[in-house]
Parts: C-alpha cells; structure tokens; sequence
DNA sequence: CGTAATGTTACCAGAATAGTAATCTTTATC
DNA sequence: GATAAAGATTACTATTCTGGTAACATTACG
C-alpha cells in the first residue's frame, strides 16, 4: 500500500477547514488544531510548509492567524499534495530515469510516467472550491 | 514523493522479461536477476510471492525456473503492484475509513476514493502482453 | 547421494515517519 | 514599552519501513 503521508493529509483538512468559512476568514492554528482533531504541535510546520509555497497566509504575533492567500476555487488537491509529497512521480524512474540503467527502453517506465500524469491530472482538477461546496450543498455533486 | 517500492519495481521487471520470452519459456531466477539488474537474492522473495499470487509458476529442484502462469496479455501491471503493495488506496482512509473519525461526511476522502479507482483502472487496463509488445515492435504503441 | 534450483526465515543498517518539545520572532494591545 | 498571543524554526525521539544480505530448508533430477 502506498500512499500519502500523514502530513499531506493534515494539510488538505487545514485547507478544507478554511475553505469552509467565510472568504478570507482567519482563524488560529489552534482552533484548526482542536476542531479538524491534528495534533496541536504538528500544525505549526504544515502551516508553516502551506504559507511558504503560497497556499496559506499567515499573520503572527497577537490576533493573528492564518487564511487562505487565495480563493479556494484556484487551489488545487494537486498543489497541497505536492508541497509534503513532492512533485508527483509513481515511480523513482518518472523523477529520475537516470537511475535506472534500463529506462531508455523500458515500457514499464512509460507506464509509470502515464500513470503519473494521470494521478496528477485527476488531482488539478480537484479545487477546495469544489470539496467546501459538497459539505455546504452535499445534494449538489452527488 | 510518494512511489511504488522497489520490490514492486523488481517484479515488474520479471515478468516484462518473461513476457518477452516465447510462451511458456521457463528460465532461473539467477538468469533474470544477472540480465535485469535486480540484486539475486532479492529475486527470490519477490519471485515467490508473484508465484503465490498467481502470476508466475516455478518448479523447484534442479533443470527448473520460472515461467509466467498465464499468457502475458491476461497479467495487468496491477495485479503485479498489488502483490507487493497491498490493494491500492492513495490515503489510509481509503482502505479503512474507520481510522479517520471525520471521514463519513468528508470530501477529501471521496476526493481520495476517486483517485484510487482512477489510477486502479489505468494500472489494469496495462498488461505486459502489451508492454512486451512495445519492445518487439516500438513502432507498434508510439 | 550430489547438485541445481526454488522456498523460507532471520537479520541488519539506514532512512523515513509520526509525533513531541523547546525556543525564537513577530506584533497587537494595554 | 511591557506583555502576551500568535506563528516560525529547530532539534529530538521512538517506531516503523525499506532495501538488501545471508543462511538454511525444500524439492527434484540424474
């Protein structure tokens, strides 16, 4: 079984929690922490990981927090799986066919690299846009 | 970064190399391993569960090897994967929803669950009948 | 029986993972 | 400006996973 990682699955409840409440609402790390059940000491760093490659905005110091930096129909399931998991590639020889001393001919490989860019096409399509609108409307996309 | 091991890597890379052969071809585990790059005695390990699964049958003792258990255009690159990887599911909360105590009305898990299947149905509609076809004749799938 | 082959199990070192904790920085407010 | 609230950063740990090695067991042919 391989899948995501913990963080990468904290990190998209933290982006959905947001994506739930009034645009541009802004809450504390705390609050996300005790409501979405993530350990308190653990949000600090996927927070920290989702304002650097932009998905969140953050403001310190006291009655600050954190927002969405955008609205959440422009982002994607994608770029949060990406900023804990790195670029999408099923296979170490998608990332870097160098390492294997097969891969210039290898059909596996292109397999891999097909599965790939499918994973990563159904993932952009995914906005949190979208997921807030089923819990909002669950009749709308049923 | 979240990838097949190499295990499953290994193994596909097996019965590629036997899928290439003519039908029925049996050939030692040693054979594949010093052709294919895959450390030796690793190859017995993975050659034994692609057998338990159903994928590949071996006769023991000497004058025997391995040989694929079915035509090469029945085996989808999927089974092969699950073999060593377990049943797909990108997020725990796939496999077992019980872990997560918020996911009966969550859409990241469906999200999840839609991705799953997605790449399940790409993974079996992959079988090294063709993938063996693309070496014979790369023309053939460009 | 000896040899050639797969099957099985145990083991190890290193990396990754999940989670904890302590400390540092920033900033609103009083 | 002192204080306290909040995020930022770093270090650490325990556990599990992974890739790989090695040894031994089993089977079968001649």
């Amino acid at each position: 079984m391989f899948t995501i990682g913990r963080n990468t699955d904290y990190a998209s409840r933290i982006v959905l929690h947001l994506a739930c409440l009034e645009p541009g609402a802004r809450v504390t790390a705390a609050d996300i922490a005790s409501r979405r059940l993530i350990p308190s000491a653990f949000i600090r760093r996927i927070v920290s990981r989702l304002s650097a490659v932009g998905v969140l905005a953050t403001v310190r110091g006291s009655g600050g927090g954190i927002a969405l930096a955008r609205p959440a129909a422009q982002i994607t399931l994608r770029e949060v799986v990406e900023a804990f998991e790195g670029p999408l590639s099923l296979n170490v020889c998608v990332a870097s066919p160098a390492i294997c001393p097969l891969s210039v001919t290898c059909p596996v490989q292109q397999a891999w690299v097909g599965a790939t860019q499918h994973l990563a096409a159904f993932l952009t399509g995914v906005t949190f846009g979208d997921l807030a609108r089923e819990i909002r409307d669950p009749q709308s996309v049923p």
